[in-house]
Formats: C-alpha cells, sequence, structure tokens
DNA sequence: CTGCATCCTTCGCGATACTG
DNA sequence: CAGTATCGCGAAGGATGCAG
C-alpha cells in the first residue's frame, strides 16, 4: 500500500497480528518460549520451571506451539519415555524481538 | 540482575512479561495500539476502523489501554461531545518493538 | 516419564438496548 | 457523539485421575 512515497507509517496488518498474537498470548505461550532461549529441555524439566502450570494445559501449549512451527518435539524410544523441546529455526529467528517485550513491560512497571 | 557477567541469557521475568501482554493480548488491543501509531483518533474514527468491534468492548478496550497508561484520552466539552484518543509517551517508545510482532507473524505464514 | 480425558469455573467477547 | 447496562455463549485455564 505503499502508493503515496512519503507515507512512512504502515497500516498495521491484521494476519500478521493475528499470527504472531497466536504464539504469544495466553497465560504460559510466551512466557515457554522466552524459557526454552537456546536450550534443549524436556517435558519434566519445563513443568518444573513452571511452576502452578496444569498438566492439561502444559501439554497443549507445548502441542500448539509445535503445530504453530514455534518449537520442535523429538521423542526418543526409551523406558522410561524421554521427550525434548526445543525452538524451531523460525523460533529462534523471533527470538530477540520477543525478548523485547520484557523491555515494553520495564516500560509501564 | 547481571550478578554474572558472563551470563548473557536472561532469565525471562513473568512479571515484565505479564506486563507486556496486558497491553497485547485481546483481540483488539495490539492493533488499536498500531493502530493510532503517531495519529490522533476520536471514538467515532476507531470504531469506524475497527470493523466488527462492538461498543461495549471497544470502550472497554480504550479504558483499559488509557489505565495501562499506554494511550491518553482527551474529551473536549462541546456539544456534542469530543474525545481523542492518542499513545502516550510511554506507548510511542513501545511502539517500534510492537510494530515488529508484525515481522514475527511474517516468519510464521 | 509423558501426556490425554473429564469436569468445572472464570473470563473474553459479541449483541442489543439505553443514556448524558 | 461517546459511551454504559445487561445478557449470554464459547474458549481458556485449573484440578484430578488415568494410560502408554
Amino acid at each position: 500500500m505503499p502508493t503515496n512515497p512519503n507515507e512512512q507509517s504502515k497500516n498495521p496488518d491484521l494476519r500478521l497480528i493475528n499470527k504472531a498474537l497466536a504464539m504469544i498470548c495466553g497465560k504460559w505461550r510466551l512466557y515457554i518460549i522466552l524459557l526454552l532461549g537456546e536450550q534443549t529441555l524436556r517435558y519434566t524439566q519445563l513443568s518444573e520451571l513452571l511452576p502452578g502450570i496444569s498438566e492439561k494445559v502444559l501439554a497443549g501449549e507445548l502441542k500448539a506451539l509445535v503445530a504453530l512451527g514455534v518449537m520442535k518435539r523429538k521423542a526418543y524410544a526409551e523406558m522410561p519415555p524421554r521427550v525434548e523441546y526445543k525452538l524451531s529455526k523460525k523460533g529462534r529467528l523471533a527470538l530477540p524481538i520477543l525478548n523485547q517485550l520484557q523491555e515494553v513491560g520495564q516500560l509501564f512497571n
């Protein structure tokens, strides 16, 4: 829509916004992403780092984030089972911007 | 919190995250902020730019965003009434980061 | 260990009618 | 014009128990 060359303020794109909101909104979603950061964590480790989250919610959020392409799930055929979660390539690309949201939060302390 | 000099990966701060989420989560909140951007808009203009939003929700979101300190409300004692909304200083400071969320959305198209 | 099924409560959001 | 009041539904999230 840059029909006007001196128009520097681009209209917000509702579709892109909703895409972004889908992966960060909710009580735990963004926190899980930032927590993962560059590391790989197992299901149990995540549940310990997210005190108060219920099993149902944690499993659901992880599944949703994997479906969104933000993170990868790797299950090992062992006994007992072991499952590891890490950010996908795209997830790591988004990480710097998502981290800056904390600075936004700081602004409004 | 940089007690450890070689600690470059900062733990996510749940409090700051929640502060940030409070102002962008929800179906309309972030979109309203980005829409406002640098301009000043009246109540009716906003409702036209947000097709489908109900009166109750729009009024509620505006009130909430003002309470959060993201935007300012200015009412003129005229007849008929006129009320203008614009981002606060802090809101404008946060704007660049919030705009980048659209790039995150683009990543996951 | 990992995670799904069930039940229940709360909250976000929409529709509509009404007011200063 | 700029909202508030009321009603209602569906989704989000918590508690608990069960399963591979």
